[in-house]
DNA sequence: GGATCGTTTTGCAGTGACTGCAACTTTGCA
DNA sequence: TGCAAAGTTGCAGTCACTGCAAAACGATCC
């Protein structure tokens, strides 16, 4: 292999992996979801059924695009962090370089999911299925950052904050995208931060109280 | 049909219902989760497979017993809390109510499903994929409640908030369930609600915990 | 105690996601 | 060039899940 960039093979990998979610995303959004079978997705991306499923788990996966490099990217980061940032600023932190990077280099293909989770909007729910791997990895840095005990709640729950702050932004931005994604994210995880509890709606009306 | 009570025909399906649950919670703890057959789970409760797609969409969710009452019983006791109760606080006292029923009611089941989950921890994520329309229902509920608008956040992601909180419990619970199910529900709401960046854990440092 | 109507159950046939396995092809490296 | 490791493919099989139309069942009216 090359000594520092990639060799043939991971760059062959990591193509026909954008293939496969960019079908995924592309077909589903012309035909509706489960019009597309994912003997279409791979004939698409010109590979066979079996291969598709060498790379993803499952067709929710393909449509979100999981990639298995994310998890233990966000949790390097996490442990990374200077020593002063508390562990929420970490992983807040770490979200939201994910989601500026992934927009950065695949705006086209969140527009195309726009379109259909906006008439699917329970396909997001279930896109993050099988994602209780990573969320484990990430509680784990989390805790350990923390220097919290196994047991304690406090990271899983901050991890699990974090995928309802992704996906309650996403289904949001799906229905109106005024706000740019990115500035949602913040805010919904800004929101977990200070508590849900505090949060004083700007709400007129109501309650009157 | 008796004018109070329920006709015969509604016990028989709370029966159907409940024999299903257990049968696929009982089997399953058994047997291992991907050991067990709908076909097999069927034939437990004495019905057809066929039936058993008439009550549950699908395995994952007869797992975990979902019942399609609760999402409309939650929003009715949102709305129906007194005034100066905030959104959060009523939406915080149904989830408490529905669990303190639910393991009232169902207490062995859980110490199966425990069985379960130690050894599958994923499945507990799974189990929420078709929630979509539920959490639509109560965020409808706690924004109406909040006089907010039907773009806000604020509602879908208390409601996120709820399901994560309920998923990290028990998952923690399954793990080590010296602390009582409910407790660690209201814990995880709690620590919501208070938000996740003034927490202080009680940590002492170090990773020699 | 039927006749009747709406609801639930069931069987059946079909689709398609997903898996294990055992060739086969391609890439990395000496 | 040649060998080992990694990736791809086809195939056979299992099983979750769906639509449909017939049968069984419960509620209601006479």
């Amino acid at each position: 292999m090359n000594q520092l960039g990639e060799s043939l093979r991971d760059r062959k990998k990591r193509r026909t992996r954008a293939a496969l979610e960019r079908a995924t995303v592309r077909l589903a959004a012309e035909k509706g979801y489960d019009h597309v079978t994912v003997e279409e997705i791979a004939a698409e991306a010109d590979v066979s059924v079996r291969t598709f499923f060498n790379y993803f788990v499952s067709k929710d996966e393909a449509l979100i695009g999981a990639d298995p490099e994310t998890g233990p990217r966000m949790a390097e980061r996490i442990l990374a962090a200077p020593d002063e940032v508390t562990p929420f600023q970490a992983y807040r932190d770490s979200v939201l370089a994910e989601i500026t990077d992934e927009l950065n280099n695949a705006r086209d293909l969140w527009l195309l999911r726009k379109e259909v989770l906006m008439q699917r909007p329970d396909l997001l729910v279930r896109a993050f299925a099988n994602s209780a791997e990573s969320e484990q990895l990430l509680a784990n840095a989390v805790g350990r950052r923390a220097g919290l005990p196994e047991s304690d709640l406090y990271p899983r729950l901050l991890v699990a904050a974090g995928s309802a702050a992704f996906r309650c932004a996403v289904t949001r931005w799906a229905l109106d995208d005024s706000v740019a994604l990115g500035d949602l994210v913040r805010d919904a995880l800004d929101l977990f931060g200070t508590g849900l509890a505090h949060v004083p709606p700007h709400h007129h009306e109501g309650g009157s109280s």
